[in-house]
DNA sequence: CACCGTCAAGTCGCA
DNA sequence: TGCGACTTGACGGTG
């Protein structure tokens, strides 16, 4: 009888297979970082510069993800500087066609599910009818991003539901009638709201879901912080959430909190061990998409990845990554990892990155770091100029460690 | 060259 | 009533 129950949930296992994704910026492709300018700087001829780079730092994204095996990913907002505002006057759309089309292909081709994330300004319920008319015009912006980069079903626009007003019933039948009354079917055929950490809900945004059929985005952390339905198991909160999607594949968001900062605010990176705790309390019997919201993004995602689909030859390249990290922090995990590694032997996904996690509660370790930094120097210095050689040299010296990182 | 305050966007919550 | 927090790169001014 056992035995079958956990044979049965082994299937289920291998039938609900989630897909990882990472929001909006990738931390180890270059160009990384997407560029902008000031309202007072806004020409066409500076905002077809920034494009040009910012659909660079796309494409390298992109294909960071084809590389290595990702499926979801989310687009920056930041794709164009002032993407939603009558400020920008120059037709990127057109003047960018070939370039839309050329990353459109390769997302496709490579069926990746796209997401975009308007920001905490766009707000659709406001009672002040200006914010409500730009908040339109973001996610017509959004919306027009979608079709440009892969117009199909499962791309989403997630979006808050916006501010309370002092009269949160109010506020929710706003944002009903600006939804039922105001947005083209196109931006509905994309848009998803999620529940939010101060205001916000599950309970309200599926309330919110029953008035207008639009789907749920469930954001575990969000829910912790700001609960809802407290009487009701989780499973039966997720079921109802799950239903808001009317058969398409939903998208969750996954977040852990930072130890030691503001209640709400994403970890540095993803603990291996939680999520998988989390996953099997929380996202287990759902067919879901999992979005991870968490600051070293990409890298994360390798983590969770390798959880569902576990490869030797991207282990050793994750430790050949990580080794200079273990190393400034642990002379006895870096032994261990070594050991681990031995021998082309069969590493265990969280074994390793269990050793790689618990390093983020060790304290500062200068000498370690002033050891891994003569290791690094080791292969640097062939290339490295003269002065650099004497920075590197000073700074040794004084053991003035936060400095050389960011040399 | 390093560092700091301000700018964009809208809302909430605390003096 | 007004300002800090949230977010993040740009950019001007100061030392």
């Amino acid at each position: 009888m056992l035995f079958n129950r956990l044979d049965r949930l082994g299937n289920y296992m291998e039938e609900y297979k989630p897909n990882i994704g990472y929001a909006s910026m990738n931390i180890d492709v270059e160009p990384q970082k997407y560029k902008t300018c000031r309202k007072e700087n806004i020409n066409n001829d500076n905002l077809y510069h920034l494009i040009q780079h910012n659909l660079k730092v796309l494409e390298n994204t992109i294909d960071y993800n084809i590389k290595n095996n990702n499926k979801m990913f989310r687009v920056s907002s930041s794709l164009i500087p002032f993407g939603s505002s009558e400020l920008n006057t120059l037709n990127w759309e057109d003047t960018f066609k070939d370039v839309f089309s050329h990353l459109k292909n390769k997302i496709e081709a490579n069926e990746i599910r796209i997401s975009v994330h308007p920001g905490q300004y766009t707000v659709l319920n406001s009672p002040n009818k200006e914010v409500v008319e730009n908040a339109i015009l973001d996610l017509k912006y959004h919306a027009k991003l979608i079709q440009l980069l892969s117009p199909q079903n499962n791309s989403k626009i997630i979006l808050h539901v916006g501010g309370v007003y002092g009269n949160k019933e109010d506020a929710m039948n706003r944002f009903v009638d600006v939804y039922l009354n105001r947005l083209s079917d196109e931006i509905k055929a994309h848009l998803v709201i999620e529940n939010d950490d101060r205001l916000f809900t599950v309970a309200d945004v599926l309330w919110i879901s029953s008035k207008t059929k639009v789907p749920v985005v469930f954001d575990n952390l969000h829910h912790e912080i700001n609960p809802s339905l407290e009487n009701e198991p989780i499973q039966i909160i997720i079921n109802k959430v799950l239903e808001t999607w009317h058969g398409e594949k939903p998208k969750f968001h996954y977040s852990q909190q930072a130890q030691g900062k503001r209640i709400g605010a994403h970890s540095d990176t993803i603990d291996l061990g939680k999520f998988i705790k989390d996953y099997h309390e929380i996202y287990y019997s759902a067919n879901v998409d999992i979005m991870l919201e968490v600051k070293d993004k990409n890298r994360s995602f390798m983590k969770v990845n390798q959880y569902f689909n576990p490869s030797q030859t991207v282990l050793e390249q994750e430790w050949a990554r990580y080794k200079y990290y273990v190393m400034s922090k642990s002379q006895k995990a870096y032994n261990d990892l070594r050991f681990m590694f031995r021998n082309n032997g069969k590493v265990d996904v969280r074994s390793f990155y269990k050793i790689i996690d618990d390093l983020s509660d060790l304290d500062i370790n200068e000498k370690a770091e002033a050891n891994t930094f003569s290791h690094v120097w080791g292969y640097f210095k062939r290339f490295a100029t003269e002065k650099e050689k004497e920075t590197y040299l000073r700074l040794l010296e004084n053991q003035s460690i936060d400095a050389m990182y960011r040399h």
